[in-house]
DNA sequence: TTGAAAGCGGTACCAT
DNA sequence: ATGGTACCGCTTTCAA
């Protein structure tokens, strides 16, 4: 049998209180003494008190439940968000409903309704086409809503992005710097906000018409792609690819071609995925997002929100992280450049934890 | 102006009916006739209800929540898991409530009272040191828990784990069919049943003395034990690495002792790791554990005990996913060894969609 | 088959 | 500085 739970009534008859005593002196409101005020806390610790949130919910319509929208699964991207966010909210109380989005529209208007059963105060998603597509609604919900990474108009403007404009000029910078005057691009569909402008700074910052071939996120098509490229182009002695499993495509369809890594073929990739940084021979100089970053301003901005503060888009910038796909880095590389990466400003080169990895 | 709810009492005053019986007809139960039940579900479309699930739950004082405790930050892997619980709890209407246990006691006790305090109907959770440390707090919860990959007495014998021991006695015939006959162990400190008896299977099956070095998770370690392993036993044509990443050690120290990959030096990991499978020289063989399966499995296990079922251990097999690191992969590979590995059972290979990455 | 009423455990307004 | 009390929206006996 389920033991019984002790209540605030409880609290109150034992010391021979009322309940909105009891109330009052566990949430810290009201006018009490401070000695009744420690008596109650001291009661309800002996008890074993625990609030019940069910009751505090119903009666305050107050949930303080945060929906989060991300497609968690397939890679820890989106994990170390939802870390980020996590750790921001945890303070103020808040706890995580997930939803998965990958799936079809009726698996995420599922998750929508769910979230509209539990009355979830606020949500962040990332808003990617399932999303877009039923941004209707999520609207509806009537709750505030922060997007992380891919902004859509239609979900408002509190939005915490990455620089992808800047990011990519810096990229063109980084392989003219170099030396590279033959450049081209490798780059996934320009469908969202972050792939559009990420190509675009790169392209501006460089100013003549870059060779481009398109391919999909995947390293099978990423190589084609990347042969294409090279085989049209066989002047390019550089490559922007708009991600790592781009980038590794391009790689490996520089090394079958037997250009020697960097100096005939200089590779850039985005995001400092694993593949990216353990890539054994030819480590990759990429982007890294501060995706943790990203998910602590994501809360903090969905708390201001909630505490009727406006809204407001935050734009981070991704360090670029350079390593040997790009630049031979030799024993002196602390005095190289001035875009070189100080391991500390990237939080992603974290020593793990063995016992929290099912290895 | 917060829009007002519409309550199961509207919808009776509307119908003229008790509140009761809007009840019955929203959820099924009671006697009601055809009709009535039909009348009443229409009329809850028309008028938009939702069900209110704080009122609900403090009604029948049951949540509908499940807590989920994993390091879901670190890496994709139990990101997956969590996508696989997921998916089977969804239709039991069962939603997730997170919690992050990278971090100290406090925080995952600061998790525990709020699970308490929403009364989480069940846990799942991978018992990293930090959770055994708690485990108490956590059993205090009263409710069903299931673990995952890693099993701790004490919280009880519902768990959905790998077979170790059978992947680490593949490892060890997999080499040997290939020949190899001096062979090397690249463990992490076997702190946990699955590293233990991932260690015990591949030293049972050999049944000799196997030369062995201890690394912790991080490349850079592995390597330097790596080439411990290797100067101390140069006769070693192979090495088992418990992991992906001292696998990469493994291949990054006998690289640079000139071994040619694989006849000279085959390397197993695990895990599949993308790390694993997109190294672009030299892709791991390695053994991919089935992390969705694996949540769905723990989902299932954990409605099933709330059902009343007795607990159960349940164990799957982790595929060896054959690659260059081992064996050298011509194109009739597919009429190569059994243990070749149909690229449709490894649920990991998979397509991922652009629209859904933050490239 | 249907309805009335008593909670579930709090919050919050209004007295005192 | 404290107490009384009316809900919050739904589930659940029990009676009709």
């Amino acid at each position: 049998m389920p033991k019984p739970r002790v209540t605030m009534q409880n609290i109150a008859d034992k010391l021979g209180l009322s309940l909105k005593a009891v109330s009052d002196g566990i949430n810290g409101t009201g006018h009490l003494s401070q000695l009744t005020r420690e008596r109650i806390r001291t009661m309800a610790r002996e008890m074993g008190y625990r609030r019940n949130s069910a009751a505090r919910s119903l009666a305050s319509s107050s949930s303080q439940l945060l929906g989060v929208l991300m497609p968690y699964a397939d890679s820890s991207f989106f994990g170390s968000i939802i870390a980020g966010i996590e750790r921001q909210v945890l303070n103020s109380d808040f706890m995580l409903l997930l939803g998965n989005i990958r799936g079809g529209n009726d698996v995420l208007q599922d998750h929508i309704r769910r979230f509209a059963e539990r009355n979830v105060e606020g949500i962040i998603v990332y808003s990617n086409q399932t999303v877009k597509d039923v941004a209707d609604d999520l609207l509806a919900l009537d709750v505030p809503i922060v997007q992380v990474m891919e902004p859509y108009r239609k979900l408002g403007d509190a939005v915490v992005m990455i620089n992808n404009e800047e990011a990519g000029r810096q990229a063109a910078r980084h392989l003219r710097k170099l030396g590279h005057t033959r450049i081209g691009l490798l780059a996934h569909k320009r469908n969202t906000w972050a792939l559009d402008s990420r190509c675009r700074g790169f392209q501006e910052e460089l100013g003549y018409e870059i060779p481009e071939v398109e391919c999909l996120l995947d390293i099978a098509d990423s190589h084609l792609a990347a042969q294409k490229l090279f085989s049209a182009h066989p002047e390019l002695t550089a490559v922007f690819a708009t991600s790592d499993y781009a980038a590794i495509g391009a790689l490996q369809a520089g090394l079958e071609m037997g250009r020697r890594i960097p100096d005939e073929l200089a590779v850039i990739g985005f995001d400092n995925l694993d593949i990216a940084a353990h890539q054994l021979l030819y480590p990759l100089t990429t982007f890294a997002q501060p995706k943790e970053k990203v998910g602590e301003v994501a809360g903090e901005l969905l708390l201001d929100l909630l505490h009727g503060k406006p809204s407001v888009t935050k734009v981070l910038e991704a360090p670029l992280v350079i390593r040997a796909s790009t630049q031979n880095l030799t024993k002196k590389c602390s005095e190289n450049s001035s875009d070189f990466l100080n391991k500390n400003q990237v939080e992603d080169i974290q020593q793990l934890d063995s016992s929290n990895i099912a290895i």
